[in-house]
DNA sequence: CGGGCTTCGGCTACCCGAAGCCCGGTGCTGTAGT
């Protein structure tokens, strides 16, 4: 038998089955590691073929595929693309969700058992699911792939707390290889994945984050009349389709009322909508119909069109993560395109108060009072049973046990719950509890402080939102940004040359692991010539000024 | 935390400002009832 190599043979697979002439580095070394047994992470803008890693990969190990997707319409979207190249392709694909019939579901398991279907797509909640996990099980799944892998870290902690138990169906699928797939992550972000996920050693391929087409700008406002004015006159004198985020649905109705008035087809897209309804703008939006949608966050996922002139915040985002995820819809063509956010400082309140939203003490409480009570009589309890027994919400459970758990007070394993060391009360893992949910909403607090920063930078825009994502970007600001523009990148720089001597004795490189003598440890996220920008894993990112730390030979100290 | 709406108090006007109150974002699921 003639060895095909590796490269060869995925290659070939591209052109037959998927139909695609080449590949770009990144996908085909991301396939090999997989084909080689590594687990992998793969950081691509959308539209750079993240799709074609797991589909390569799919074909190429025996056994099927799991590809965990966070919306069901993307895994309808991704069940209609894989279709495109038919089955006989070996693509077939099915999915398991609630929106479809249960007689479609069986019909689904029955593909997957007979080899039919490669490829099933679920949410993170159906992995919640016993009877779904045992039917994976015995498929001896090859690859679990988790798009939009940001969601790990965005939501797992409250919103969809399924997210955090993915590392468990790792193990419980007996540790198939893992592929993480994202377009926006931040290195705290992939650290925190590759935690969560329990993926080992992964390959990471994180392809460049720089989008110099997207011409960056702030506008700051103390008066929220001016700004939504400014906002409504700027929008409706931008040239193409765009979209406008704002941060409540009330806003993004009256934004789009007053957009129509100016002329424009703006529409409002929020989760408060009926669902035909927003499906229906949607498609209204990539036909060219809609030429403005402004949204909340509810927007964007999946959402793939070319030419979006414009993407304008109407009010600050809850962290950079978000920020560059919802401009990077913009200008995709590589044609320039507009990301200009509106800012008013009291607009930072609200995402606060979002991020303030603590976890459920009374809840905590119950649940790890519950669990202690049926350790000690039957010595664990079944989560279903357990649910029904409390009358919580799967959601409330799940985020309760998460972090019961992360106190190391709980043990879920095999769906049943049991309390680590019954001598220890309730109250206390309660408290503990409360310790790390604590330390999120810090996190989370820090992350809106760092948009501030974004916001009120008079350095280049685009230095500022490379360097969070963990990329130097050359002295002397990009050009395309409103700071550059106006000569304040410049200034700031010159400034930068007259730091006073014991201050630029103080050196700290980025990626450097540091303790403060309050915060404790930390890591170096960015350095400037007066201050350093450093994540703390309790307080989250903190800026401190160098002279400061020069006065103070304790405050900030190196850890190697 | 701050915006927007309603209510209240002042104290004499058919109204004004202050105070009080409520609200604010992301999606899965499974099941009851038509």
């Amino acid at each position: 038998m003639k060895l095909v190599p590796l490269s060869m043979r995925i290659r070939r697979l591209a052109r037959t089955r998927l139909g695609l002439p080449r590949l770009r580095p990144g996908q085909l070394e991301a396939v090999k590691a997989l084909a080689k047994g590594r687990d992998v992470m793969v950081v691509m803008p959308t539209g750079a073929g993240k799709s074609a890693v797991y589909q390569l990969a799919g074909l190429l190990l025996d056994g099927p595929t799991v590809v965990v997707s966070p919306l069901i319409a993307l895994q309808r979207d991704q069940l209609a693309n894989l279709a495109r190249h038919g089955e006989n392709a070996g693509l077939g694909a099915v999915a398991v969700n609630s929106a479809q019939s249960r007689g479609r579901t069986d019909e689904a398991w029955e593909s997957l058992t007979a080899g039919d279907a490669e490829f099933v797509f679920l949410a993170p909640e159906q992995l919640a699911n016993q009877d779904v996990l045992k039917r994976l099980s015995e498929l001896k799944v090859s690859l679990i792939a988790i798009d939009e892998a940001h969601c790990v870290s965005a939501w797992g902690h409250d919103f969809r707390p399924d997210y955090l138990r993915l590392g468990d169906v790792v193990e419980t699928l007996g540790r198939p290889r893992v592929l993480a797939l994202t377009a926006t992550a931040a290195p705290p972000v992939r650290a925190e994945i590759v935690e969560r996920l329990r993926m080992s050693n992964p390959v990471q391929l994180v392809t460049g984050f720089d989008r110099p087409n997207l011409e960056l700008e702030v506008r700051r406002f103390t008066e929220a009349r001016h700004k939504e004015k400014a906002v409504v006159e700027r929008v409706a004198g931008l040239e193409g389709s765009g979209l406008v985020y704002a941060a409540t649905r009330r806003a993004t109705e009256e934004y789009a009322e007053q957009l129509r008035a100016q002329g424009r087809t703006a529409r409002a897209y929020h989760a408060g909508l009926k669902a035909a309804e927003r499906e229906e703008v949607h498609h209204a939006f990539l036909a060219g119909e809609v030429d403005v949608v402004v949204a909340t966050n509810a927007f964007g996922m999946g959402i793939n069109k070319a030419d979006v002139r414009f993407v304008v915040h109407a009010d600050v985002p809850d962290s950079i993560d978000s920020y560059y995820q919802e401009i990077g819809r913009a200008g995709r063509d590589g044609n320039p395109a507009l990301a200009c956010l509106y800012y008013r400082p009291e607009d930072l309140s609200l995402r606060n108060f979002f991020a303030s939203a603590g976890a459920d003490e009374e809840l905590l409480a119950t649940v790890a009072g519950a669990v202690l009570e049926h350790t000690k009589t039957d010595g664990s309890v079944g989560v279903v049973e357990l649910r029904r027994e409390l009358e919580l919400t799967h959601t409330k459970l799940t985020g309760a046990v998460n972090l019961l758990e992360q106190a190391g007070a709980l043990a879920l394993k095999d769906s049943a719950l049991s309390y680590t060391d019954v001598d220890v009360p309730a109250a206390a893992a309660v408290a503990a509890a409360e310790a790390i949910d604590e330390e999120h909403t810090q996190m989370d607090k820090s992350r809106v402080s760092m948009m501030r920063g974004y916001a009120e930078t008079t350095g280049c825009r685009r230095d500022f939102l490379l360097g969070y994502f963990g990329e130097e970007h050359p002295d002397g600001g990009c050009g395309n940004c409103d700071s550059c523009k106006s000569g304040s990148t410049a200034e700031q720089e010159a400034e930068a040359e007259e730091v006073p001597p014991e201050v630029a004795a103080v050196q700290f490189e980025t990626n450097q692991r540091v303790r403060h003598r309050e915060w404790g440890p930390g890591v170096v996220m960015r350095d400037e010539a007066d201050r350093i920008t450093v994540l703390f894993e309790q307080v989250g990112y903190r800026t401190l000024a160098l002279a400061v730390i020069a006065a103070d030979a304790t405050l900030l100290v190196r850890e190697d």
